[in-house]
This record gives C-alpha cells, sequence and structure tokens, in this order.
DNA sequence: CGTTCCCGCCACCCG
DNA sequence: CGGGTGGCGGGAACG
C-alpha cells in the first residue's frame, strides 16, 4: 500500500516545472489514478462519481446536474463526452484526472460514503488514515483537510495517530446548536454588519476623496479570540489526543459554520467570511495575501461542507458584480434547548414536547450534560490561560500515540468495501434510503421541537418589562465596540445619494427575505436587496419571474398557523437568566444577558445604526406579520428566507410604515416622477423577517396581492413629497412607466380597518395590520410627533392579525420588515 | 481574465 | 531523527 503512495509520486511531481513541460508524464503525477489501466473500472470514475453526488441529494443538486443524470447510459456518455470534450486526438488527453476528479469535495464524497450517517454506538467506527487514503487513492494530506472539518463538527474525533473515530451525525445538532451559541456570543452578526457596511461605505468615496472612515478597522472586538468548540463528552479524547486543536482548519471551520447559523438569511459570503475570520485573530491589517490564503482555506472547508450537505453554493450578486457566497442547507440549528435524546440513532418520534427553558444557563446545561468540565467554549479572554494550560497538558500527557487497537474489527470494516468504486451503485442506493429516512426523522424532529423552540424563545416572549426595556436599550457601552458609528458617517450616507446624477434610475431595494430578488424590468428602476441586507438563497431565475418565487416560497401555511395557534396557547413569561457562568469572568456581562436584552442590545444598535447611515430612510415594519416566530421554522426553505431576528426601528422621519417586502418587490416608480430617493429596508431588519411570514406573503399574494405595496409606496412617497398626493404609484410591473390616478383596486381589502388619516383616502389604503401596530419602543425623540407618526399610532382593529396574540410585543413586529434606502443591490442566484 | 482550489513543500510536534 | 500533522501559498485548471 505504501508504494504507491508518496514514492511514485513525488518521483514524478519532482518539479512543478518539469511536470508542466512533460505533459506525457501526468500519469505519473497522479500515481493511483489508473486511468485505463484498470480494466476493472470500465466506467469512468467521473460517472460513478457524478451519479452518487446526484442522487446523494437530488433536490438540493443543480438543475446542470440534474440534467446530466437523467439515466446511467446517459452519464457514461455524457462523462465521456466530457473527457473528449476537447478531445484533440491525443490519447493522453482524455485522461480522466480532470482536476474537478480530484476536487476535495468529491474525495469528502468518496470518504462519506464509506461510513453511515448515523452509525450504531455499538459499533466500531474508526477510521484508519492510511487505510482511507490508500482506498481513496489519495494523499494523506487530503485526508486531513476532510477529517479536520469533520472533527470541528464532531462527526469523527481524533483517537491516536493514525486513527479517529466515525460519530456520524449524531453529534451534529449539538454541535451546531453549540456553534450557534458561540457565534451568537461572539457578536458575529453585528461583525458581519459591520464588514457589509464598511463596504457599503466604500463604494461612496469610490471616485472621491479618501475619507478616513476606515481609521477604526474593527470595533475593538476584544471578543474575537476563540477556540475549538467542543462537546462535553468528547472533549477529553480530543485533548489528550490532540495537541494542537485550536488550529486552523478546525477552527476556522467552525467559525465559517457559526457564521451561518448566526446570520439571518443564512448566507455568508466568502469575503466576508475571510474578513471576519481574520479580524478575528488579530486587527491584521487588511492584508492582501492573509485574505488570500484565509479564502483558499474557506473553499476547503467549504467543499466538504458541501459534500455534508450543509452549505451550497450560491452567488450574492452585488453591484461590483456577483461574489461567491455559501448557503446553508443544513438543519435548522434551534436555539439551546435541552434535546439530549435526540441522539438515538433510527427513527425516534417526536421529542416530546417538553417544558421551555428560557435561562439560557439552563439551556446550556442541558445542552451539555457533561461532567463538571463542560467548556464547550473558551472565552477569548481566556484563551492565554488555556494555552498555557493547554500546553502544560500536552507535555504531560504526550500526545498521538497509537494505544487504541482494535484492529480486527477496524479492518473488518474496510473489508467491507473493497473496492468502492465497484460498490458506489449500492453506496448511493444506501445513501439515498438513509437520506430518505433521516429526512423524514428530521421533519418530524423539526416540527415536533418547533414547538418548544418557539416557547423557549426570548423573543417570542412578550411584555418586556419596561424598566428592563428601557435599561436593555441602554447599553452602549456593550455594544459601542461594534455599533461605532462615526458621527461622520451620517453625512456620508444621506438618503438622498449625492453622487447620482440627475436622470439616473434610482433604486429601490427591497429586503431579499420577503421580496425574494426583487427585480423590476424597468432598467431604471428595481428592487434590489440592501447593501447590509443579507441576501435570502433566491433563485436568480429570471427576474420576472419573481411573483412565482414568493408563491412556492409561501407554502407550509397550514403547518405555520399550527404552531402559530399552539404557541399562541402555551405561551411563556419571558424569563431572564440571570447566572452568570462562572467561566467567562470578563464576559460575565454579556453572557449574562438574557437573550431577551441581547435582543435590544442589538436592535438598538441597529437602530442606530440606521439611523446614523439612513436619516431619512423610511422604516417599515412588518406588521402583519407579528405572528411570525422563530416556531415557524418548519423547513430549511423558510429557515432561508425567513429571519430571526427581531429587531425595531422607528424613522425619525415618519414613524414606522409596516409593509411587506413581498408586496413591495414589484413597485416601480417612474424615475421622472421622484427626486433621488432610496427606500431601502435596513440591513438588520430586512434580516428580521418573521418565519410566518410566509402565510403572511402567501395570503397577500393570492388575494389582493401586492396592493398594499403600492399604497405604502405611495404614501411614502407621498409624505415625502416626491409625488403628488392623488397619484399612485403602480405596483404592477407592467405599469411601472406610467403614473397613474388612484387604482380602485388598489384598496385594501381588509379596509375595514382602514385609515385614513391626513392622506388622501384615495391614494391612501392602509392594510389592517397597519394600524395595529404601536410602537412599544420609544420613538426617536428627535423627530417631532408628526401627522404620519399620530397616523400610524392610530389604534385600529386589533383582531386583524389573528395571531398577533402570539407576539403581542409591538417592538418585534416592528422589526419584521423595514424600508430604507440603499443604494446596493444584491440578489443571490444559484450556482 | 477571475474564480476555484490542488499540490505538496516544509514547519511543527512528538516519540 | 524519523514520521505524523497540517499551515500555507504557488500556480494550474476551470469557467
Amino acid at each position: 500500500r505504501g508504494v504507491l503512495k508518496t514514492p511514485l509520486k513525488q518521483a514524478a511531481t519532482s518539479h512543478l516545472v518539469l511536470a508542466e513541460i512533460q505533459p506525457d508524464c501526468q500519469p505519473l503525477t497522479t500515481p493511483p489514478k489508473p486511468k485505463e489501466i484498470l480494466p476493472a473500472d470500465p466506467w469512468t470514475p467521473t460517472s460513478n462519481l457524478k451519479m452518487l453526488i446526484s442522487a446523494a441529494s437530488p433536490e438540493i443538486r443543480s438543475r446542470e446536474q440534474r440534467r446530466e443524470l437523467s439515466n446511467n447510459a446517459n452519464m457514461v456518455l455524457q462523462a465521456k463526452h466530457c473527457l473528449q470534450e476537447h478531445l484533440l486526438g491525443d490519447e493522453y488527453e482524455k485522461t480522466q484526472p480532470s482536476r474537478k476528479e480530484k476536487s476535495l469535495g468529491l474525495l469528502c464524497h468518496k470518504f462519506l460514503a464509506r461510513y453511515p450517517d448515523y452509525p450504531s454506538t455499538a459499533e466500531n467506527n474508526y477510521i484508519c488514515l492510511d487505510e482511507v487514503a490508500e482506498e481513496l487513492n489519495v494523499e494523506r494530506r487530503r485526508i486531513y483537510d476532510i477529517l479536520n472539518v469533520l472533527e470541528s463538527l464532531h462527526m469523527v474525533s481524533r483517537l491516536a495517530k493514525n486513527r479517529y473515530a466515525w460519530h456520524g451525525r449524531h453529534n451534529l445538532s449539538k454541535t451546531l446548536q453549540a456553534l450557534k451559541k458561540v457565534g451568537e456570543e461572539n457578536k458575529y452578526t453585528q461583525q458581519i454588519q459591520m464588514i457589509k457596511k464598511r463596504e457599503y461605505e466604500h463604494e461612496f468615496d469610490l471616485d472621491g476623496e479618501r475619507n478616513e472612515d476606515m481609521a477604526r478597522p474593527f470595533g475593538s472586538n476584544e471578543n474575537s479570540e476563540m477556540s475549538f468548540v467542543e462537546l462535553p463528552g468528547m472533549e477529553f479524547r480530543a485533548a489528550s489526543v490532540n495537541s494542537r486543536k485550536d488550529k486552523s482548519l478546525r477552527v476556522m471551520s467552525q467559525k465559517f459554520v457559526m457564521l451561518f447559523l448566526v446570520s439571518t438569511p443564512q448566507i455568508v459570503s466568502l469575503e466576508v467570511a475571510a474578513k471576519i475570520l481574520i479580524g478575528e485573530d488579530q486587527l491584521e491589517d487588511l492584508d492582501k495575501s492573509k485574505f488570500k490564503t484565509k479564502i483558499r482555506r474557506l473553499y476547503d472547508i467549504a467543499n466538504v461542507l458541501s459534500s455534508l450537505e450543509l452549505i451550497k453554493k450560491v452567488h450574492v450578486t452585488e453591484e461590483r458584480g456577483r461574489k461567491p457566497a455559501f448557503k446553508w442547507t443544513g438543519p435548522e440549528v434551534l436555539p439551546s434547548i435541552q434535546d439530549t435524546k435526540l441522539e438515538t440513532t433510527s427513527t425516534t418520534c417526536p421529542p416530546p414536547i417538553s417544558e421551555p427553558i428560557p435561562s439560557k444557563e439552563q439551556c446550556s446545561k442541558n445542552l451539555f450534560p457533561s461532567r463538571g468540565k463542560q467548556n464547550f467554549t473558551r472565552h477569548p479572554s481566556l484563551i492565554k490561560l488555556v494555552k498555557s494550560i493547554e500546553n502544560d497538558r500536552r507535555k504531560i500527557q504526550s500526545a498521538p500515540t497509537s494505544p487504541v487497537k482494535i484492529s480486527a474489527s477496524t479492518h473488518q470494516d474496510f473489508a467491507a468495501f473493497p473496492n468502492e468504486m465497484a460498490q458506489l451503485p449500492a453506496i448511493t442506493k444506501h445513501k439515498l434510503e438513509e437520506q430518505s429516512k433521516r429526512a423524514n426523522e428530521m421533519k418530524m424532529k423539526l416540527s415536533g421541537s418547533a414547538l418548544e423552540c418557539g416557547l423557549s424563545l426570548p423573543e417570542v416572549v412578550p411584555k418586556p418589562e419596561p424598566p428592563l426595556t428601557a435599561a436593555a436599550m441602554q447599553q452602549p457601552a456593550l455594544t459601542q465596540p461594534l455599533s461605532a458609528c462615526p458621527p461622520s458617517h451620517s453625512s456620508v450616507s444621506p438618503v438622498i445619494l449625492p453622487h447620482t446624477p440627475s436622470g439616473v434610475s434610482y433604486t429601490i431595494y427591497l429586503h431579499p427575505s420577503q421580496a425574494h430578488t426583487v427585480t423590476t424590468y424597468s432598467p431604471s428602476f428595481m428592487l434590489q436587496p440592501l447593501p447590509g441586507a443579507n441576501v435570502t438563497g433566491i433563485k436568480n431565475i429570471n427576474s420576472k419571474v419573481l411573483n412565482k418565487i414568493t408563491t412556492e416560497e409561501g407554502d407550509n401555511q397550514i403547518a405555520t398557523d399550527d404552531v402559530t395557534n399552539t404557541l399562541t396557547t402555551t405561551e411563556r413569561p419571558t424569563v431572564k437568566s440571570e447566572t452568570a457562568s462562572q467561566q467567562c469572568l470578563k464576559r460575565s456581562q454579556t453572557l449574562q444577558e438574557s437573550h431577551l436584552i441581547k435582543r435590544y442590545r442589538r436592535d438598538e444598535e441597529n437602530l442606530d445604526t440606521s439611523l446614523t447611515f439612513f436619516p431619512s430612510g423610511y422604516l417599515i415594519p412588518f406588521t402583519q406579520c407579528a405572528h411570525g416566530n422563530k416556531a415557524g421554522f418548519l423547513n430549511k426553505e423558510k429557515a432561508g428566507t425567513c429571519s430571526l431576528q427581531h429587531t425595531t426601528y422607528s424613522s425619525p422621519i415618519a414613524g414606522v410604515i409596516p409593509v411587506t417586502a413581498s408586496e413591495l418587490k414589484a413597485v416601480n416608480i417612474p424615475a421622472f416622477h421622484i427626486t433621488p430617493l432610496n427606500i431601502m429596508l435596513s440591513p438588520t431588519s430586512i434580516a428580521a423577517a418573521p418565519v410566518l411570514s410566509n402565510s403572511c406573503l402567501n395570503s397577500s399574494n393570492t388575494s389582493s396581492a401586492s396592493n398594499p405595496s403600492s399604497s405604502v409606496l405611495n404614501f411614502t412617497l407621498q409624505h415625502i413629497g416626491l409625488i403628488p398626493a392623488g397619484v399612485q404609484v403602480p405596483a404592477n410591473p407592467v405599469l411601472q412607466h406610467m403614473v397613474v390616478p388612484s387604482q380602485p383596486e388598489n384598496v385594501n381589502h381588509s379596509s375595514e380597518n382602514l385609515q385614513e388619516g391626513k392622506v388622501s383616502k384615495n391614494t391612501l389604503q392602509l392594510p389592517h395590520w397597519w394600524v395595529e401596530w404601536e410602537p412599544s419602543v420609544p420613538k426617536e425623540p428627535q423627530e417631532p410627533q408628526t401627522a404620519t407618526e399620530n397616523f400610524f399610532r392610530t389604534p385600529g382593529g386589533p383582531n386583524s392579525v389573528s395571531s398577533l396574540s402570539a407576539n403581542p410585543d409591538g417592538a418585534d413586529r416592528i422589526s419584521q420588515g423595514t424600508l430604507y434606502i440603499p443604494q446596493r443591490k444584491l440578489e443571490v442566484s444559484e450556482d
């Protein structure tokens, strides 16, 4: 075995230059690759692999791949075709070892195919590095890459040198929860926001003066550094066997995952991720090469995560072209709840609805019922200490030796797969079955736990104590680092784009989460996602067929409703945790924060931000979606589309206008009728779409559809004086270029609650849900109470939204969505 | 050309 | 000192 390992390769690869010069030596370069040497392998590895991949996750796979896999024969042919694609006749040319066939992702697939997702605990699922490497025909180095990220997810654990234990996805849920938690504690959300914001700012001064906004690189995130997140119960082994466990790839992988779990539309762009991961270690200068390296590493990680089907690649289209990004496609991670029993393999019935555990501390305890040690995270401030300790330990307990010898069994394991190539079909099938089974299982779990999830969610728990709220609102000290927005910025990014030449088209950006990649036909007007706004995973199909998308994603209403109702009944009182986690001294303040407080803090921060940057922006909450809450997450799709964050905004000028982004998606404004104006969804609020909003979208779409949007828009525009009262902007794209007098159809269906306020009734139609809203958070005092504000405060039909009771907290509702005026468009598309 | 990322050198660490 | 790990970045393949 060791034979074909390094020696050959090295010889062949001696010098890169040489290799390049002598293409004919290629075969040697890839030693194990028995091109046509292996008669036993009629099928090209390519075809097999392709099938494997395609079959593995039909629903997730891209169309292209699906296209390819129509049938085996076809596939083979195509594979061949591919091979000979640029056929130049040369025999060496049709060598298969195309680069893609050696990709880490593929390798990972092969690797994963060897082990069951949920191995029976009794089994001896050991992994011998050497054997795997050999069987997969790769250098060990590559296996390390895979193992490292698998280890970061605790899907494997190191036993000894050359030996790992396979755990499969048993720990995945716990791990993800832990990661999410840590991610939250690290304020990744804010950091992301930060980065995006800065990016955004840059676009302003690109032509002109070099603003010294870059002064403070990062919001002095002292809390950056963080090492490997462990799962109690596994840590000891890892500790004793792993010398440098806080090493890049593993940690990086975890952080990367955290970013997904924390950010709302669960999409993370490589760029942002890299920046954050770098920025953390040290307030390093924006080193170019370092950045590059980071990206490279992220690709590696992303590849295996993709193989695990935890993420998938997408593209975030921005003004400056499209950037690579990844979207979370893994299981929705519920906030820390005790869920211990989920571990039992096979089809477990939905977990019993346990009592919600409001206390964060409790959650963590339950989550990791480990021995006292339980340190799944190390606070940055303690890292040094920990490190030194680890060093000692390292010296004391020597490292990776190979003590455990369970050879016999191990061998058997591998014996089962003498030639994985030959077995691929079988493996694939097996995988499929397993997966479908798991899928069902997952669904059950989700739906089952969604309830308890929601119940334990602080956000769901309304009625924040006035004092508490107030207090929470005043925590600038805690947030300043990240939220630090030099006042100077406010002038930099006014709503009215200074640099926008007249005659140029303007763009309205909407939150993709709701708007679903809004794009209009109008070349001049488009509804687009925001800059800071996270993007949703929206297929970038025809930017035309928006409604369709929205509709599609608006399913599952029934289930959602169910949950909602349940929640309504079982609503829990807020409980604030105070207990400090003794371990994190310095961090105590933060940790002690209940989620609730955290929310508010964040809200405040966000509010601050948006106010700072978009002073005159209109903030439009999705009141109608008030009933939305996390419990609504019943499936991944939704998760990806909806946000968890609840933020509160108040517009300094006009207060808050509830609106559904989806409804705005089609709004078009004739260029000649508006002055430079943007309506944007605040980056944060954008991320604040409640899960249940889908149902809202659904209903709104089905019935009067996008009418409200036009109403809102009209109102907004009129209020700002951009269009004369009495004039309405059609929501219909087709009419985009015309200004039409108020359309009767635009009258909201729920007009009973309509408030006419100061605006002409012709132009302003208030959806019933507008009325309900009542800010629970003090509005920006600076702005005198305007008619508009009063208007919005108007008490209205309370029962308009049935599920309102589920989330009585006004603040939450406000946060649902916000409108603001941006200047950049984002859009996600699948690869 | 930009993106993706494979390859393998070589620094560590440990026995 | 030899062997396992795995950081790291050149530069090739891909699109």
